[in-house]
DNA sequence: GAGTGGTCTAGACCACGGT
DNA sequence: CCGTGGTCTAGACCACTCA
């Protein structure tokens, strides 16, 4: 108890969370009580107990006062780099290849995902993404030519659409999903990998303001693992 | 332009950042510049813009100004909730079912994973977790009795290990790996499918003040999707 | 050295939500 | 009603880092 700044009180409390000085009830003191308890300011203490609130440590209500949360949610921060990237974090060299680019009308199942219109078009696009030539990942995308019309006409050689996108079209939410799937001819044909291998598989759909943006599916080759700290 | 509350102004800011009024480098006005723009504290926008940072909208640092990440990172809060939530959030009712359980010497693959020493014990646990009655996933686990020996004599008919263990064991940080694995004859006969299947696996390791506690994997049946947004 | 963000303070008012 | 957290303010000092 040196600092009193919000860090080290945030971290000092976690500690006595932990330690179980106060039960899974009700039991916490309030801000001003911990204030005085650490000679701190109520805003320095509403900051670090807001950062452990933040991260589902303890749950705080207006009158209800501060609780330790029963079950703590368990939250990571996911962050979802760009392939190269993650090519890149292992040590290799990260090169793409564009398998197929088409502009087409989007199947049905695409076009509800992405909340598009029968005749809307949209730029499909398949590409391998190399690490050190071999096959890492292959990605399976679909944007929206009403969102991006600029998309059509991208030099995508030197950089992927991954990149391209991101450079040029931010976007405000979006969704992901993971899955395991099992490795089809094609995908089996386009990782080198045999079928009926099970890939790891990470869906993403994006919006800029109500708006679909991207959709995209990266399919990994076999051994590819996630991992992220807890 | 309305409140002045940080939160309001954090997504003015954001959506000026968007729109693309400052560039990828090192445009963004500085923390009084703004305030005095939204007629506002410096500690009001500082809020505001360190909000900004910790998503990985923008970049400051001190001298050095704010700018706008040229990619921006994106990160997901991903919550792994526990299995009998992750089940009745499908609407189905979870029971499990213990299928191994025993006291063990510790294989030097999950030693290394839990920085065991040769010659601890551990229990090691095998679960179904069923949705109505469908197997729904399936859990290999390790439990340190070093640091949980009182996990020898837990009574896990009732609650799985799962909760049992967050219930009596908080944890401070961990590890988890998510990847795509075919099912083999013991993963098949589990959950009740067929080999080769692409199984979606979540494997953690959680610690507590630098004492390994438990390391699991889960093993989803087909179909499992983990969603969440972004 | 100087400019920028990082942080703390003391006080104030507000909004939510139990009693 | 009234206690608790949520937030804003004005001012201050500090620490990092760039020039």
């Amino acid at each position: 108890m040196n600092a009193v700044t919000h860090s080290s009180i945030r971290e000092d409390i976690r500690k006595r969370i932990v330690a179980g000085e106060w039960g899974l009830g009700e039991q916490m003191p309030g801000e001003i009580d911990l204030a005085s308890e650490y000679d701190c300011s109520r805003t320095t203490m509403n900051r670090a107990l807001r950062a452990l609130a933040d991260e589902g440590m303890i749950e705080r209500k207006r009158k209800g006062g501060t609780r330790v949360r029963p079950l703590p949610v368990h939250q990571a921060q996911l962050s979802i780099p760009l392939v190269r990237e993650q090519v890149e974090a292992r040590g290799a060299r990260h090169s793409h290849r564009i398998v197929k680019r088409s502009v087409r009308r989007v199947p049905a199942e695409v076009r509800q995902r992405m909340g598009l219109k029968e005749g809307d078009r949209a730029c499909f696009l398949e590409t391998v993404h190399l690490a050190d030539d071999t096959p890492f990942a292959f990605e399976r995308r679909w944007v929206s030519l009403e969102a991006v019309p600029a998309f059509e006409a991208a030099d995508l050689t030197r950089i992927s659409a991954n990149e391209w996108l991101v450079r040029e079209i931010p976007f405000t939410n979006g969704d992901v999903a993971l899955s395991a799937i099992c490795a089809d001819e094609a995908l089996a044909q386009a990782l080198d990998t045999e079928q009926g291998e099970a890939l790891f598989a990470l869906e993403r759909t994006t919006w800029l303001d109500g708006k679909a943006v991207t959709s995209v599916t990266f399919y990994y080759a076999p051994g590819f693992r996630l991992e992220f700290p807890i």
